[in-house]
DNA sequence: CAACACAGTATCGACTCGAAACCATTTTTC
DNA sequence: GAAAAATGGTTTCGAGTCGATACTGTGTTG
């Protein structure tokens, strides 16, 4: 008889819809859609081995060829740069141009939301965060989609002193800054629920 | 310096991704786009007031033209019914058929969802709920958009007795079920801040 | 009754989106 | 090491979204 998943659910609807609706706003002036707001923010936020047009794909829930489609909008507006990988020349990466991050500066996409948090208390606040994170999980972990995580609790991340840190499947150094944003690669760490040896 | 925000933002934005993948994966099989799915879920949430094309492109954050297109469309496909409003002709109500009923039995676009909390205790989804409800009701205020509340919180409501309310604006009684939908009329109960006489 | 407000519809153009075909590069297999 | 398969991206297609604008029909107000 409790309700309370069902509220939930039609909570962060809504509140998905909003902050489309805000990204709307802010990419208005520069005639662009919701979508390329969030994938010029995506860009902010992702690490050196997530900044592909197959992880954005991935994280906004697009297929490649949409993907690709909006990269060349992107692209077109200068808002964007692509450049060939070095290592292996069929991927392509990404990365904000300085008008990109002149917009993102300007139009401030996320400071509406941010301001709707400010009665708050960071102790709910922090609360909420964990709740909702665990739904995330368990969701990715119900639909095989892929993680998203940052470097701090994937199983890949290693600690080689106090400032310096390592990402054991790709064998780079991380700085610290690198190790908070987005990766792709993400795996969680411990048990390995649902994951067999073979 | 703390992030939390942040992340309830990032947390939020990717959870509205994944329950819009959601409802593109409910509807592929009836070659519907997820706006068309929430419309329809929307339905079953709405009370007696807020079942218009009007009602329904303010909850979806859409324009009344863009509404009225698929509604047409949802019409063409038989999900929904639509009939003119008694009192005033120039108003349309909104129901869902018999297989637009069956169509959101079948396609469960929620149940995926409502799965992905099993793990998380009851309370602290109340809580999460609480904080995101708070966070709902000041975006709302600060950008003066309808806020679509159930009428329990509500300034009109008025409890007749222990089973019968009512709603003060509208003038009509309630049951209980019809109380517990969504409203766009809804607002919120108490000081009234930032509001003033005139 | 004239002016206006209002609910909803129609039309247009730029864009989204998935599906499928396609290209160019690895990687695998033999 | 060449043929086959896999992989990252792009292109093309068609149905549909979406805001803007103009429009129709109904109610409201003076």
């Amino acid at each position: 008889m409790d309700k309370s998943p069902e509220v939930l659910l039609e909570l962060v609807e809504r509140l998905g819809n909003l902050l489309r609706a805000e990204f709307r706003r802010a990419g208005a002036d520069e005639q662009l859609q919701p979508v390329h707001v969030h994938a010029l923010v995506y860009l902010t936020r992702a690490n050196r081995y997530s900044n592909t047009p197959q992880a954005m794909a991935e994280y906004l829930g697009l297929t490649k060829g949409t993907m690709s489609q909006s990269l060349l909008l992107l692209d077109r507006r200068g808002l964007i740069e692509r450049y060939q990988d070095d290592l292996d020349r069929r991927v392509v990466r990404l990365r904000l141009s300085t008008s990109g991050e002149q917009f993102l500066y300007d139009a401030q996409p996320q400071s509406a939301w941010q301001h709707a948090t400010r009665n708050i208390s960071p102790n709910r606040i922090r609360n909420a965060v964990s709740a909702l994170r665990e739904t995330l999980t368990t969701f990715q972990a119900d639909n095989e989609g892929q993680p998203f995580g940052t470097c701090s609790g994937c199983r890949h991340f290693e600690r080689l002193s106090a400032r310096a840190y390592r990402c054991g499947l790709m064998g780079d150094r991380l700085s610290g800054p690198e190790a908070r944003k987005i990766c792709w690669l993400y795996e969680e760490k411990g048990g390995g629920v649902g994951e067999e040896e073979e």
